[in-house]
DNA sequence: AATGCATAATCCGTGTAGCGGAACTATGTT
DNA sequence: AACATAGTTCCGCTACACGGATTATGCATT
């Protein structure tokens, strides 16, 4: 065998490692061998790549010492790429609206792969804080509210496929249930909203709802985490209440103004109205 | 000549070029004509890239339509990029804090080159609502009061520079009032805090302060938007007292905890310590 | 100071990976 | 049906990236 399935600009993928491999550090940095150790790579190739890379901004290496950061210029990338579509311009009020309400933390999360991708969250006012996921945090489908009630709103084909795949039974520390996990799903999509179904952190827990698209499956999921004590029965349907009608605001806002359809598609309406 | 300076791998100097007219795009993406248009580069090497991209997860290519958008691993990625040192974490508790207290719309921004970018905010509960800055966006230093405390806080011979430095003069729609703006300064650096030079949005204006690192220069800058009804004399002082201790603060932890020493200065501090 | 050990920067010959013009296909427009 | 526009594939040439070897730098230890 020559090369695997090698088909891509080589150095560009090298970089996305490197890339990779700095965030994977995180808020201390990574130096040159410390890339060169995680991902294989010769350090003269990395070498040159950094050069690059902070030639476009992407790396910063802070006065001239030997540690990369990930560059500043990606916050408003990241930032942009999470308003796909005007998502998170659409979904601002509503979060907001919930935490007032609510005085718990509010998420906002969309599906990537088999995982879900926190991408906005508002802190409530109550006084007792949870805030367990951060922007940009990943979950495997399935293990929290949020994320059980974006696999629940897919269709059922992507839903099997989602359970199968293998990148989806173990990520990090978080196993998903397998076994356990069609009940829930079915639960989910029963009673409209979706639960904690083990608690990762003592004595917090959460709710979920989807956040319905073009073509009937869940595009986004609002959630909503609390003291566990603020979930007991005269409370958890008041809360499933604003969440719903928030995503379901929400979800009308979306299908209004950003259609997921092309832009041939939209042409041949505009013309079928007239 | 043969080449300007061009050193560097050209593979990732054209990705990067092509992600940011992606970014520029916006929430509405790119089609690979647009990306041609945008940056001038054959539409093979696009083709070629935009494969390669896509592989990644930097790009993303909704079902098979020919529009690309940002792919969403570039969110977790920009968020790490903008908590360098811990910042993002460290100040989350003091910018919550002042949004409580004030009810008004709380901005936190790092210096990038000549600009001020905006990474973290939280909107208030006061019923009339100014958000200009989302995060990622950027303000030419000296524009805005949070920018201006930001350029303030710098040392004299790089304030200098900065104002000199010609894509600090005009960026976007907003142009930097040169000749007044070493007043500004002056004016900042005696009183403790900065206002808005000029009004940005009509009936909106802030209050901004630094956020002091080792070395006696500002890191970051705490800001504050609000009705300008909000800001007459009995309540603007309270707010800067508000803002310098909560910058204070934040300040202080950020000595203790990100130092900007060297792995080895920590050492030798340490062995002195024993 | 002197030595030793990392890590980072530079050099350079080799081979291939990336380049882009042109031709082709697909899709939507008049 | 013919046109227009956007995207894809082909292919030969060469510039460009590769990485082993070498040198330079910065910190700890003696």
């Amino acid at each position: 065998m020559k090369q695997e399935t090698a088909d891509g600009v080589r150095s560009v993928e090298r970089a996305a490692s490197i890339i990779q491999a700095v965030a994977d550090a995180g808020e201390a940095g990574a130096r040159l061998t410390d890339i060169a150790i995680k991902t294989g790579m010769s350090k003269t190739t990395i070498h040159r790549l950094l050069g690059t890379l902070v030639k476009v901004g992407w790396l910063d290496q802070e006065d001239k010492s030997s540690t990369f950061y990930l560059g500043l210029p990606l916050v408003a990338i990241g930032n942009t790429a999470s308003d796909r579509h005007g998502l998170l311009d659409l979904a601002a009020p509503h979060l907001k609206r919930l935490a007032e309400l609510t005085g718990d933390t509010v998420y906002l999360a969309v599906r990537m792969g088999s995982q879900a991708l926190c991408v906005d969250r508002v802190i409530g006012n109550f006084p007792i804080r949870t805030a367990t996921l951060r922007i940009g945090d990943r979950r495997p489908l399935g293990t929290c509210p949020g994320s059980l009630a974006l696999l629940a709103g897919q269709p059922q084909d992507l839903i099997e496929e989602l359970m199968l795949s293998a990148s989806h039974l173990q990520i990090g520390s978080l196993k998903v249930d397998t076994v356990g996990l069609p009940r829930l799903i079915a639960q989910s999509r029963a009673s409209g909203y979706s639960m904690s179904p083990e608690v990762l952190v003592p004595g917090a827990d959460g709710l979920g709802v989807p956040v319905m698209g073009a073509g009937g499956s869940a595009v986004a999921a609002l959630s909503l985490e609390t003291v566990d004590s603020r979930l007991s029965e005269p409370r958890r349907t008041q809360l499933v209440e604003w969440l719903q009608r928030e995503a379901a605001e929400l979800s009308e806002n979306l299908l209004r103004l950003s259609p997921g359809f092309s832009q041939r598609e939209v042409h041949r309406m505009l013309a079928d109205a007239i």
